[in-house]
RNA sequence: GCUGGUGUAGCUCAGUUGGUAGAGCAGCUGAUUUGUAAUCAGCAGGUCAGGGGUUCGAGUCCGUUCACCAGCUCCA
């Protein structure tokens, strides 16, 4: 006998031998239905793992993350099931769980329409119907491979796995067998609503020199009806979309004629992102740093030295001609190299450090075509950039201050709650893209660990997200799509000082090469922007609303009072606009509310005769009436807090 | 860059098997002078993303360029 601990504490026991799927059935029919898989010792497992040693052990169902995962592992089986029911030529590459939902990569001759994939729905509705056990079974390589020797795919994963001295495990579903190392579901039946979302092209292995194979997105739930809130969800995400947002809220547009990913900033959008820069520039002020200017652009030269010129060339836009020109000069894609001319500008002792630069840098990308996304990926923009050269005995605390800008600039915005951190290290294997010695990379990554860990970021590990030159903390968000990015970066580097003999004279005399922090406290303005547009769903906090108050006279007598009151707010700051039209008030709140802004003063005679203002608030609505006074320091006090 | 989708008025969308473009909102003009999310009427607005091809005839069919969207790859 052993004994199982269980939910709870609860220790039982049971034969030795026993499967994970008898003990739930010891414990409830209910649990057993919504079982998908388990957790022996923390280690997930198959409903059909036999317990054989005393363990802790956990049955996982839809509503936990493992569970999930196993019932979209399963869900992304019956749709190759499927697929190779009506696609019989088809060959499957791999299909995994992903963090809302599923895929399966297949090698077909066309992509499916959606017509195809509606009927490869239908399939997949009747493989849950017809109730299919799902077995387990493991081959040697050479069976393995004998199996599966149709599909190339296949066998080179099965070369892989025993190559690493892993088992090679089958399941089997019908007449349907696939590679996997599971686990799964025990049956077919339950997977109840299943949705296919997209079907998009992705290289095989996620390298862009193989070949594109057809992937077909999904979703599925033990629920119809959990499919039909899971859907809506995704509606209700995408009307935040700043794609889509920003432009009707006019805040950006593009145009043809300017070209891809170069977004027009109209005047409210081009408003946020003066606050934004003012708040971020008063911000680093008070820390301590320096403002910088310099040029856009410089001559390959200087590239060359910083060995952009090697790395990024393509993604560079080039002035000139290499062949033909004495000259060749590039628009700047990043900052470094500039800024490191303000530190060479003299000498330099350790009684200059820390040099804390900042810059609000414009910076040019050559991104490929497929790559820009609204605000988020664009070919220019402007960042809130910084350079801080240090001792090696000031790089702890340096960096510690670096990180406190940019957490106070995410609480600040509100993003604070929305972000996770990225610890991005080099990939040794990867000789192409890195620069300096392992031992660099060593000592370089092994300050940052400390660092980090010191300061307890919960943040992830992240092999080959390094920059070229240093490791990262990257400060990661994610958009309404669910797609993540960076938002801001912070980054430790001692080998480009080197390549641009910066130096410093020590107390002892000695010149040495100081530490490098790259970093931005907000990361790219558009970005951010993006960003906040989705949080708000364009309703912006008060501080970065480009229009703060509208005031909205009842009827053409009033225009006098509404356009005093107007000027009032102007002159003590707050951005004001009056709406003079011949319109009902209605019409004048409902355009108002539409166009987010945060407070409406609507005056009628009875606020002219008595100094006061109808507040009402695109949050709460109507406010009632108060002193004009009073609604001043209102408006004041939170426009001053940055209240969200 | 790759795969797929989309492109008709400022916006949201109609437009039959190819026969020469239509609505609502927005805009303009006039009337209305309004008390917390849409007053009424009239007018104007389009080389159907841009070249090209097939055809007697193309918004509709074919090809190409550009832009937009999703995904992949990339992201100093």
């Amino acid at each position: 006998m052993i004994k199982v601990t269980l939910k709870g504490d609860v220790v039982k026991e049971y034969e030795n031998g026993t499967a994970v799927i008898d003990i739930a059935k010891s414990l409830g029919a209910g649990l057993t239905k919504a079982a998908c898989c388990a957790k022996i010792d923390g280690k997930i497992c198959d409903l059909r793992t036999k317990v054989e040693n005393d363990c802790n052990l956990e049955i996982c169902t839809f509503d936990d993350k493992d569970g999930k995962k196993i019932f979209w592992h399963s869900a992304s089986h019956v749709l190759a099931q499927a697929i190779k029911r009506l696609y019989p030529t088809a060959k499957l590459a791999i299909g995994p769980a992903i963090e809302n939902g599923f895929y399966y990569d297949i090698d077909v001759e066309k992509p499916f329409t959606q017509e195809e994939l509606e009927k490869i729905e239908k399939e997949m509705a009747k493989i849950v119907k017809e109730n299919i056990e799902i077995e387990k079974f493991e081959l040697s390589e050479s069976d393995a491979i004998e199996l599966m020797k149709e599909n190339e795919y296949k066998v080179e994963l099965i070369k892989e796995h025993s190559s690493k001295g892993e088992a090679v495990s089958f399941y089997k579903q019908a007449e349907f067998t696939d590679l996997c190392a599971g686990p799964h579901l025990m049956n077919t039946s339950v997977l109840k609503a299943i949705k296919l979302t997209q079907c998009t092209g992705a290289y095989w292995r996620g390298d862009s020199k193989n070949k594109m194979l057809c992937r077909v997105y999904g979703v599925a739930f033990p629920k119809a009806s959990q499919l039909d809130e899971h859907l809506t969800m995704i509606e209700e995400a995408k009307k935040r979309d700043h794609n889509k947002l920003g432009r009707e809220l006019e805040l950006f547009t593009t145009s043809e004629v300017i070209g891809q990913g170069l977004p027009i900033m109209l005047p409210k959008g081009a408003r946020i992102l003066q606050l934004l820069q003012r708040f971020v520039e008063d911000e680093e002020q008070k820390r301590g740093w320096q403002l910088t200017k310099t040029p856009i652009m410089a001559k390959s030269d200087l590239y060359k030295i910083s060995g952009h010129w090697d790395h990024y060339k393509d993604g560079m836009f080039v002035l000139g001609n290499e062949e033909t020109d004495d000259e060749v000069f590039a628009l700047r894609p990043m900052t470094c190299p500039f800024q490191y001319q303000v530190f060479l500008n003299r000498g330099r002792s350790y009684r200059d450090l820390p040099m804390r630069l900042n810059e609000t840098s414009t910076l040019f990308r050559n991104e490929d075509s497929g790559e820009m996304h609204g605000l988020i990926r664009v070919r220019q923009f402007t960042i809130s950039e910084g350079h801080l050269i240090c001792t090696p005995e000031q790089l702890e605390d340096e960096f510690k201050g670096c990180l406190e800008l940019a957490i106070f600039m995410l609480k600040t915005l509100g993003l604070y709650e929305d972000v996770s951190y990225r610890f991005s290290m080099w990939d040794p294997d990867d000789k192409d893209k890195y620069i300096g010695t392992p031992e660099q990379w060593e000592e370089a990554q092994g300050v940052m660990r400390k660092i980090l860990n010191h300061l307890e970021i919960p943040y992830t590990d992240a092999i080959g997200e390094a920059a070229f030159y240093g490791p990262k903390l990257d400060i990661q968000i994610r958009n309404v799509h669910g797609k993540e990015d960076t938002l801001i970066t912070i980054q430790i580097d001692q080998l480009l000082a080197e390549k641009f003999g910066m130096e410093y004279v020590d107390t002892d005399g000695t010149k040495k090469n100081p530490y490098i922090i790259h970093r931005t406290s907000l990361g790219c303005y558009e970005r951010t922007l993006a960003l906040l547009i989705e949080k708000y769903a364009g309703a912006f906090p008060m501080w970065l609303s480009p229009v703060q108050v509208m005031v909205i006279p009842i009827s053409d007598k009033h225009s006098d009072y509404a356009k005093e009151i107007e000027q009032s707010l102007i002159s003590k700051g707050i951005r004001a606009e009056s709406d003079f039209r011949a319109e009902k008030m209605g019409y004048k709140i409902r355009e108002a509310q539409l166009e987010k802004i945060p407070y409406m003063l609507v005056v009628g005679d009875n606020e002219k005769a008595e100094k006061t203002v109808s507040v009402r608030s695109r949050k709460d609505g109507d406010k009632g009436t108060m002193p004009f006074t009073d609604f001043v320091a209102m408006a004041l006090e939170e426009i001053e807090t940055k209240a969200r």
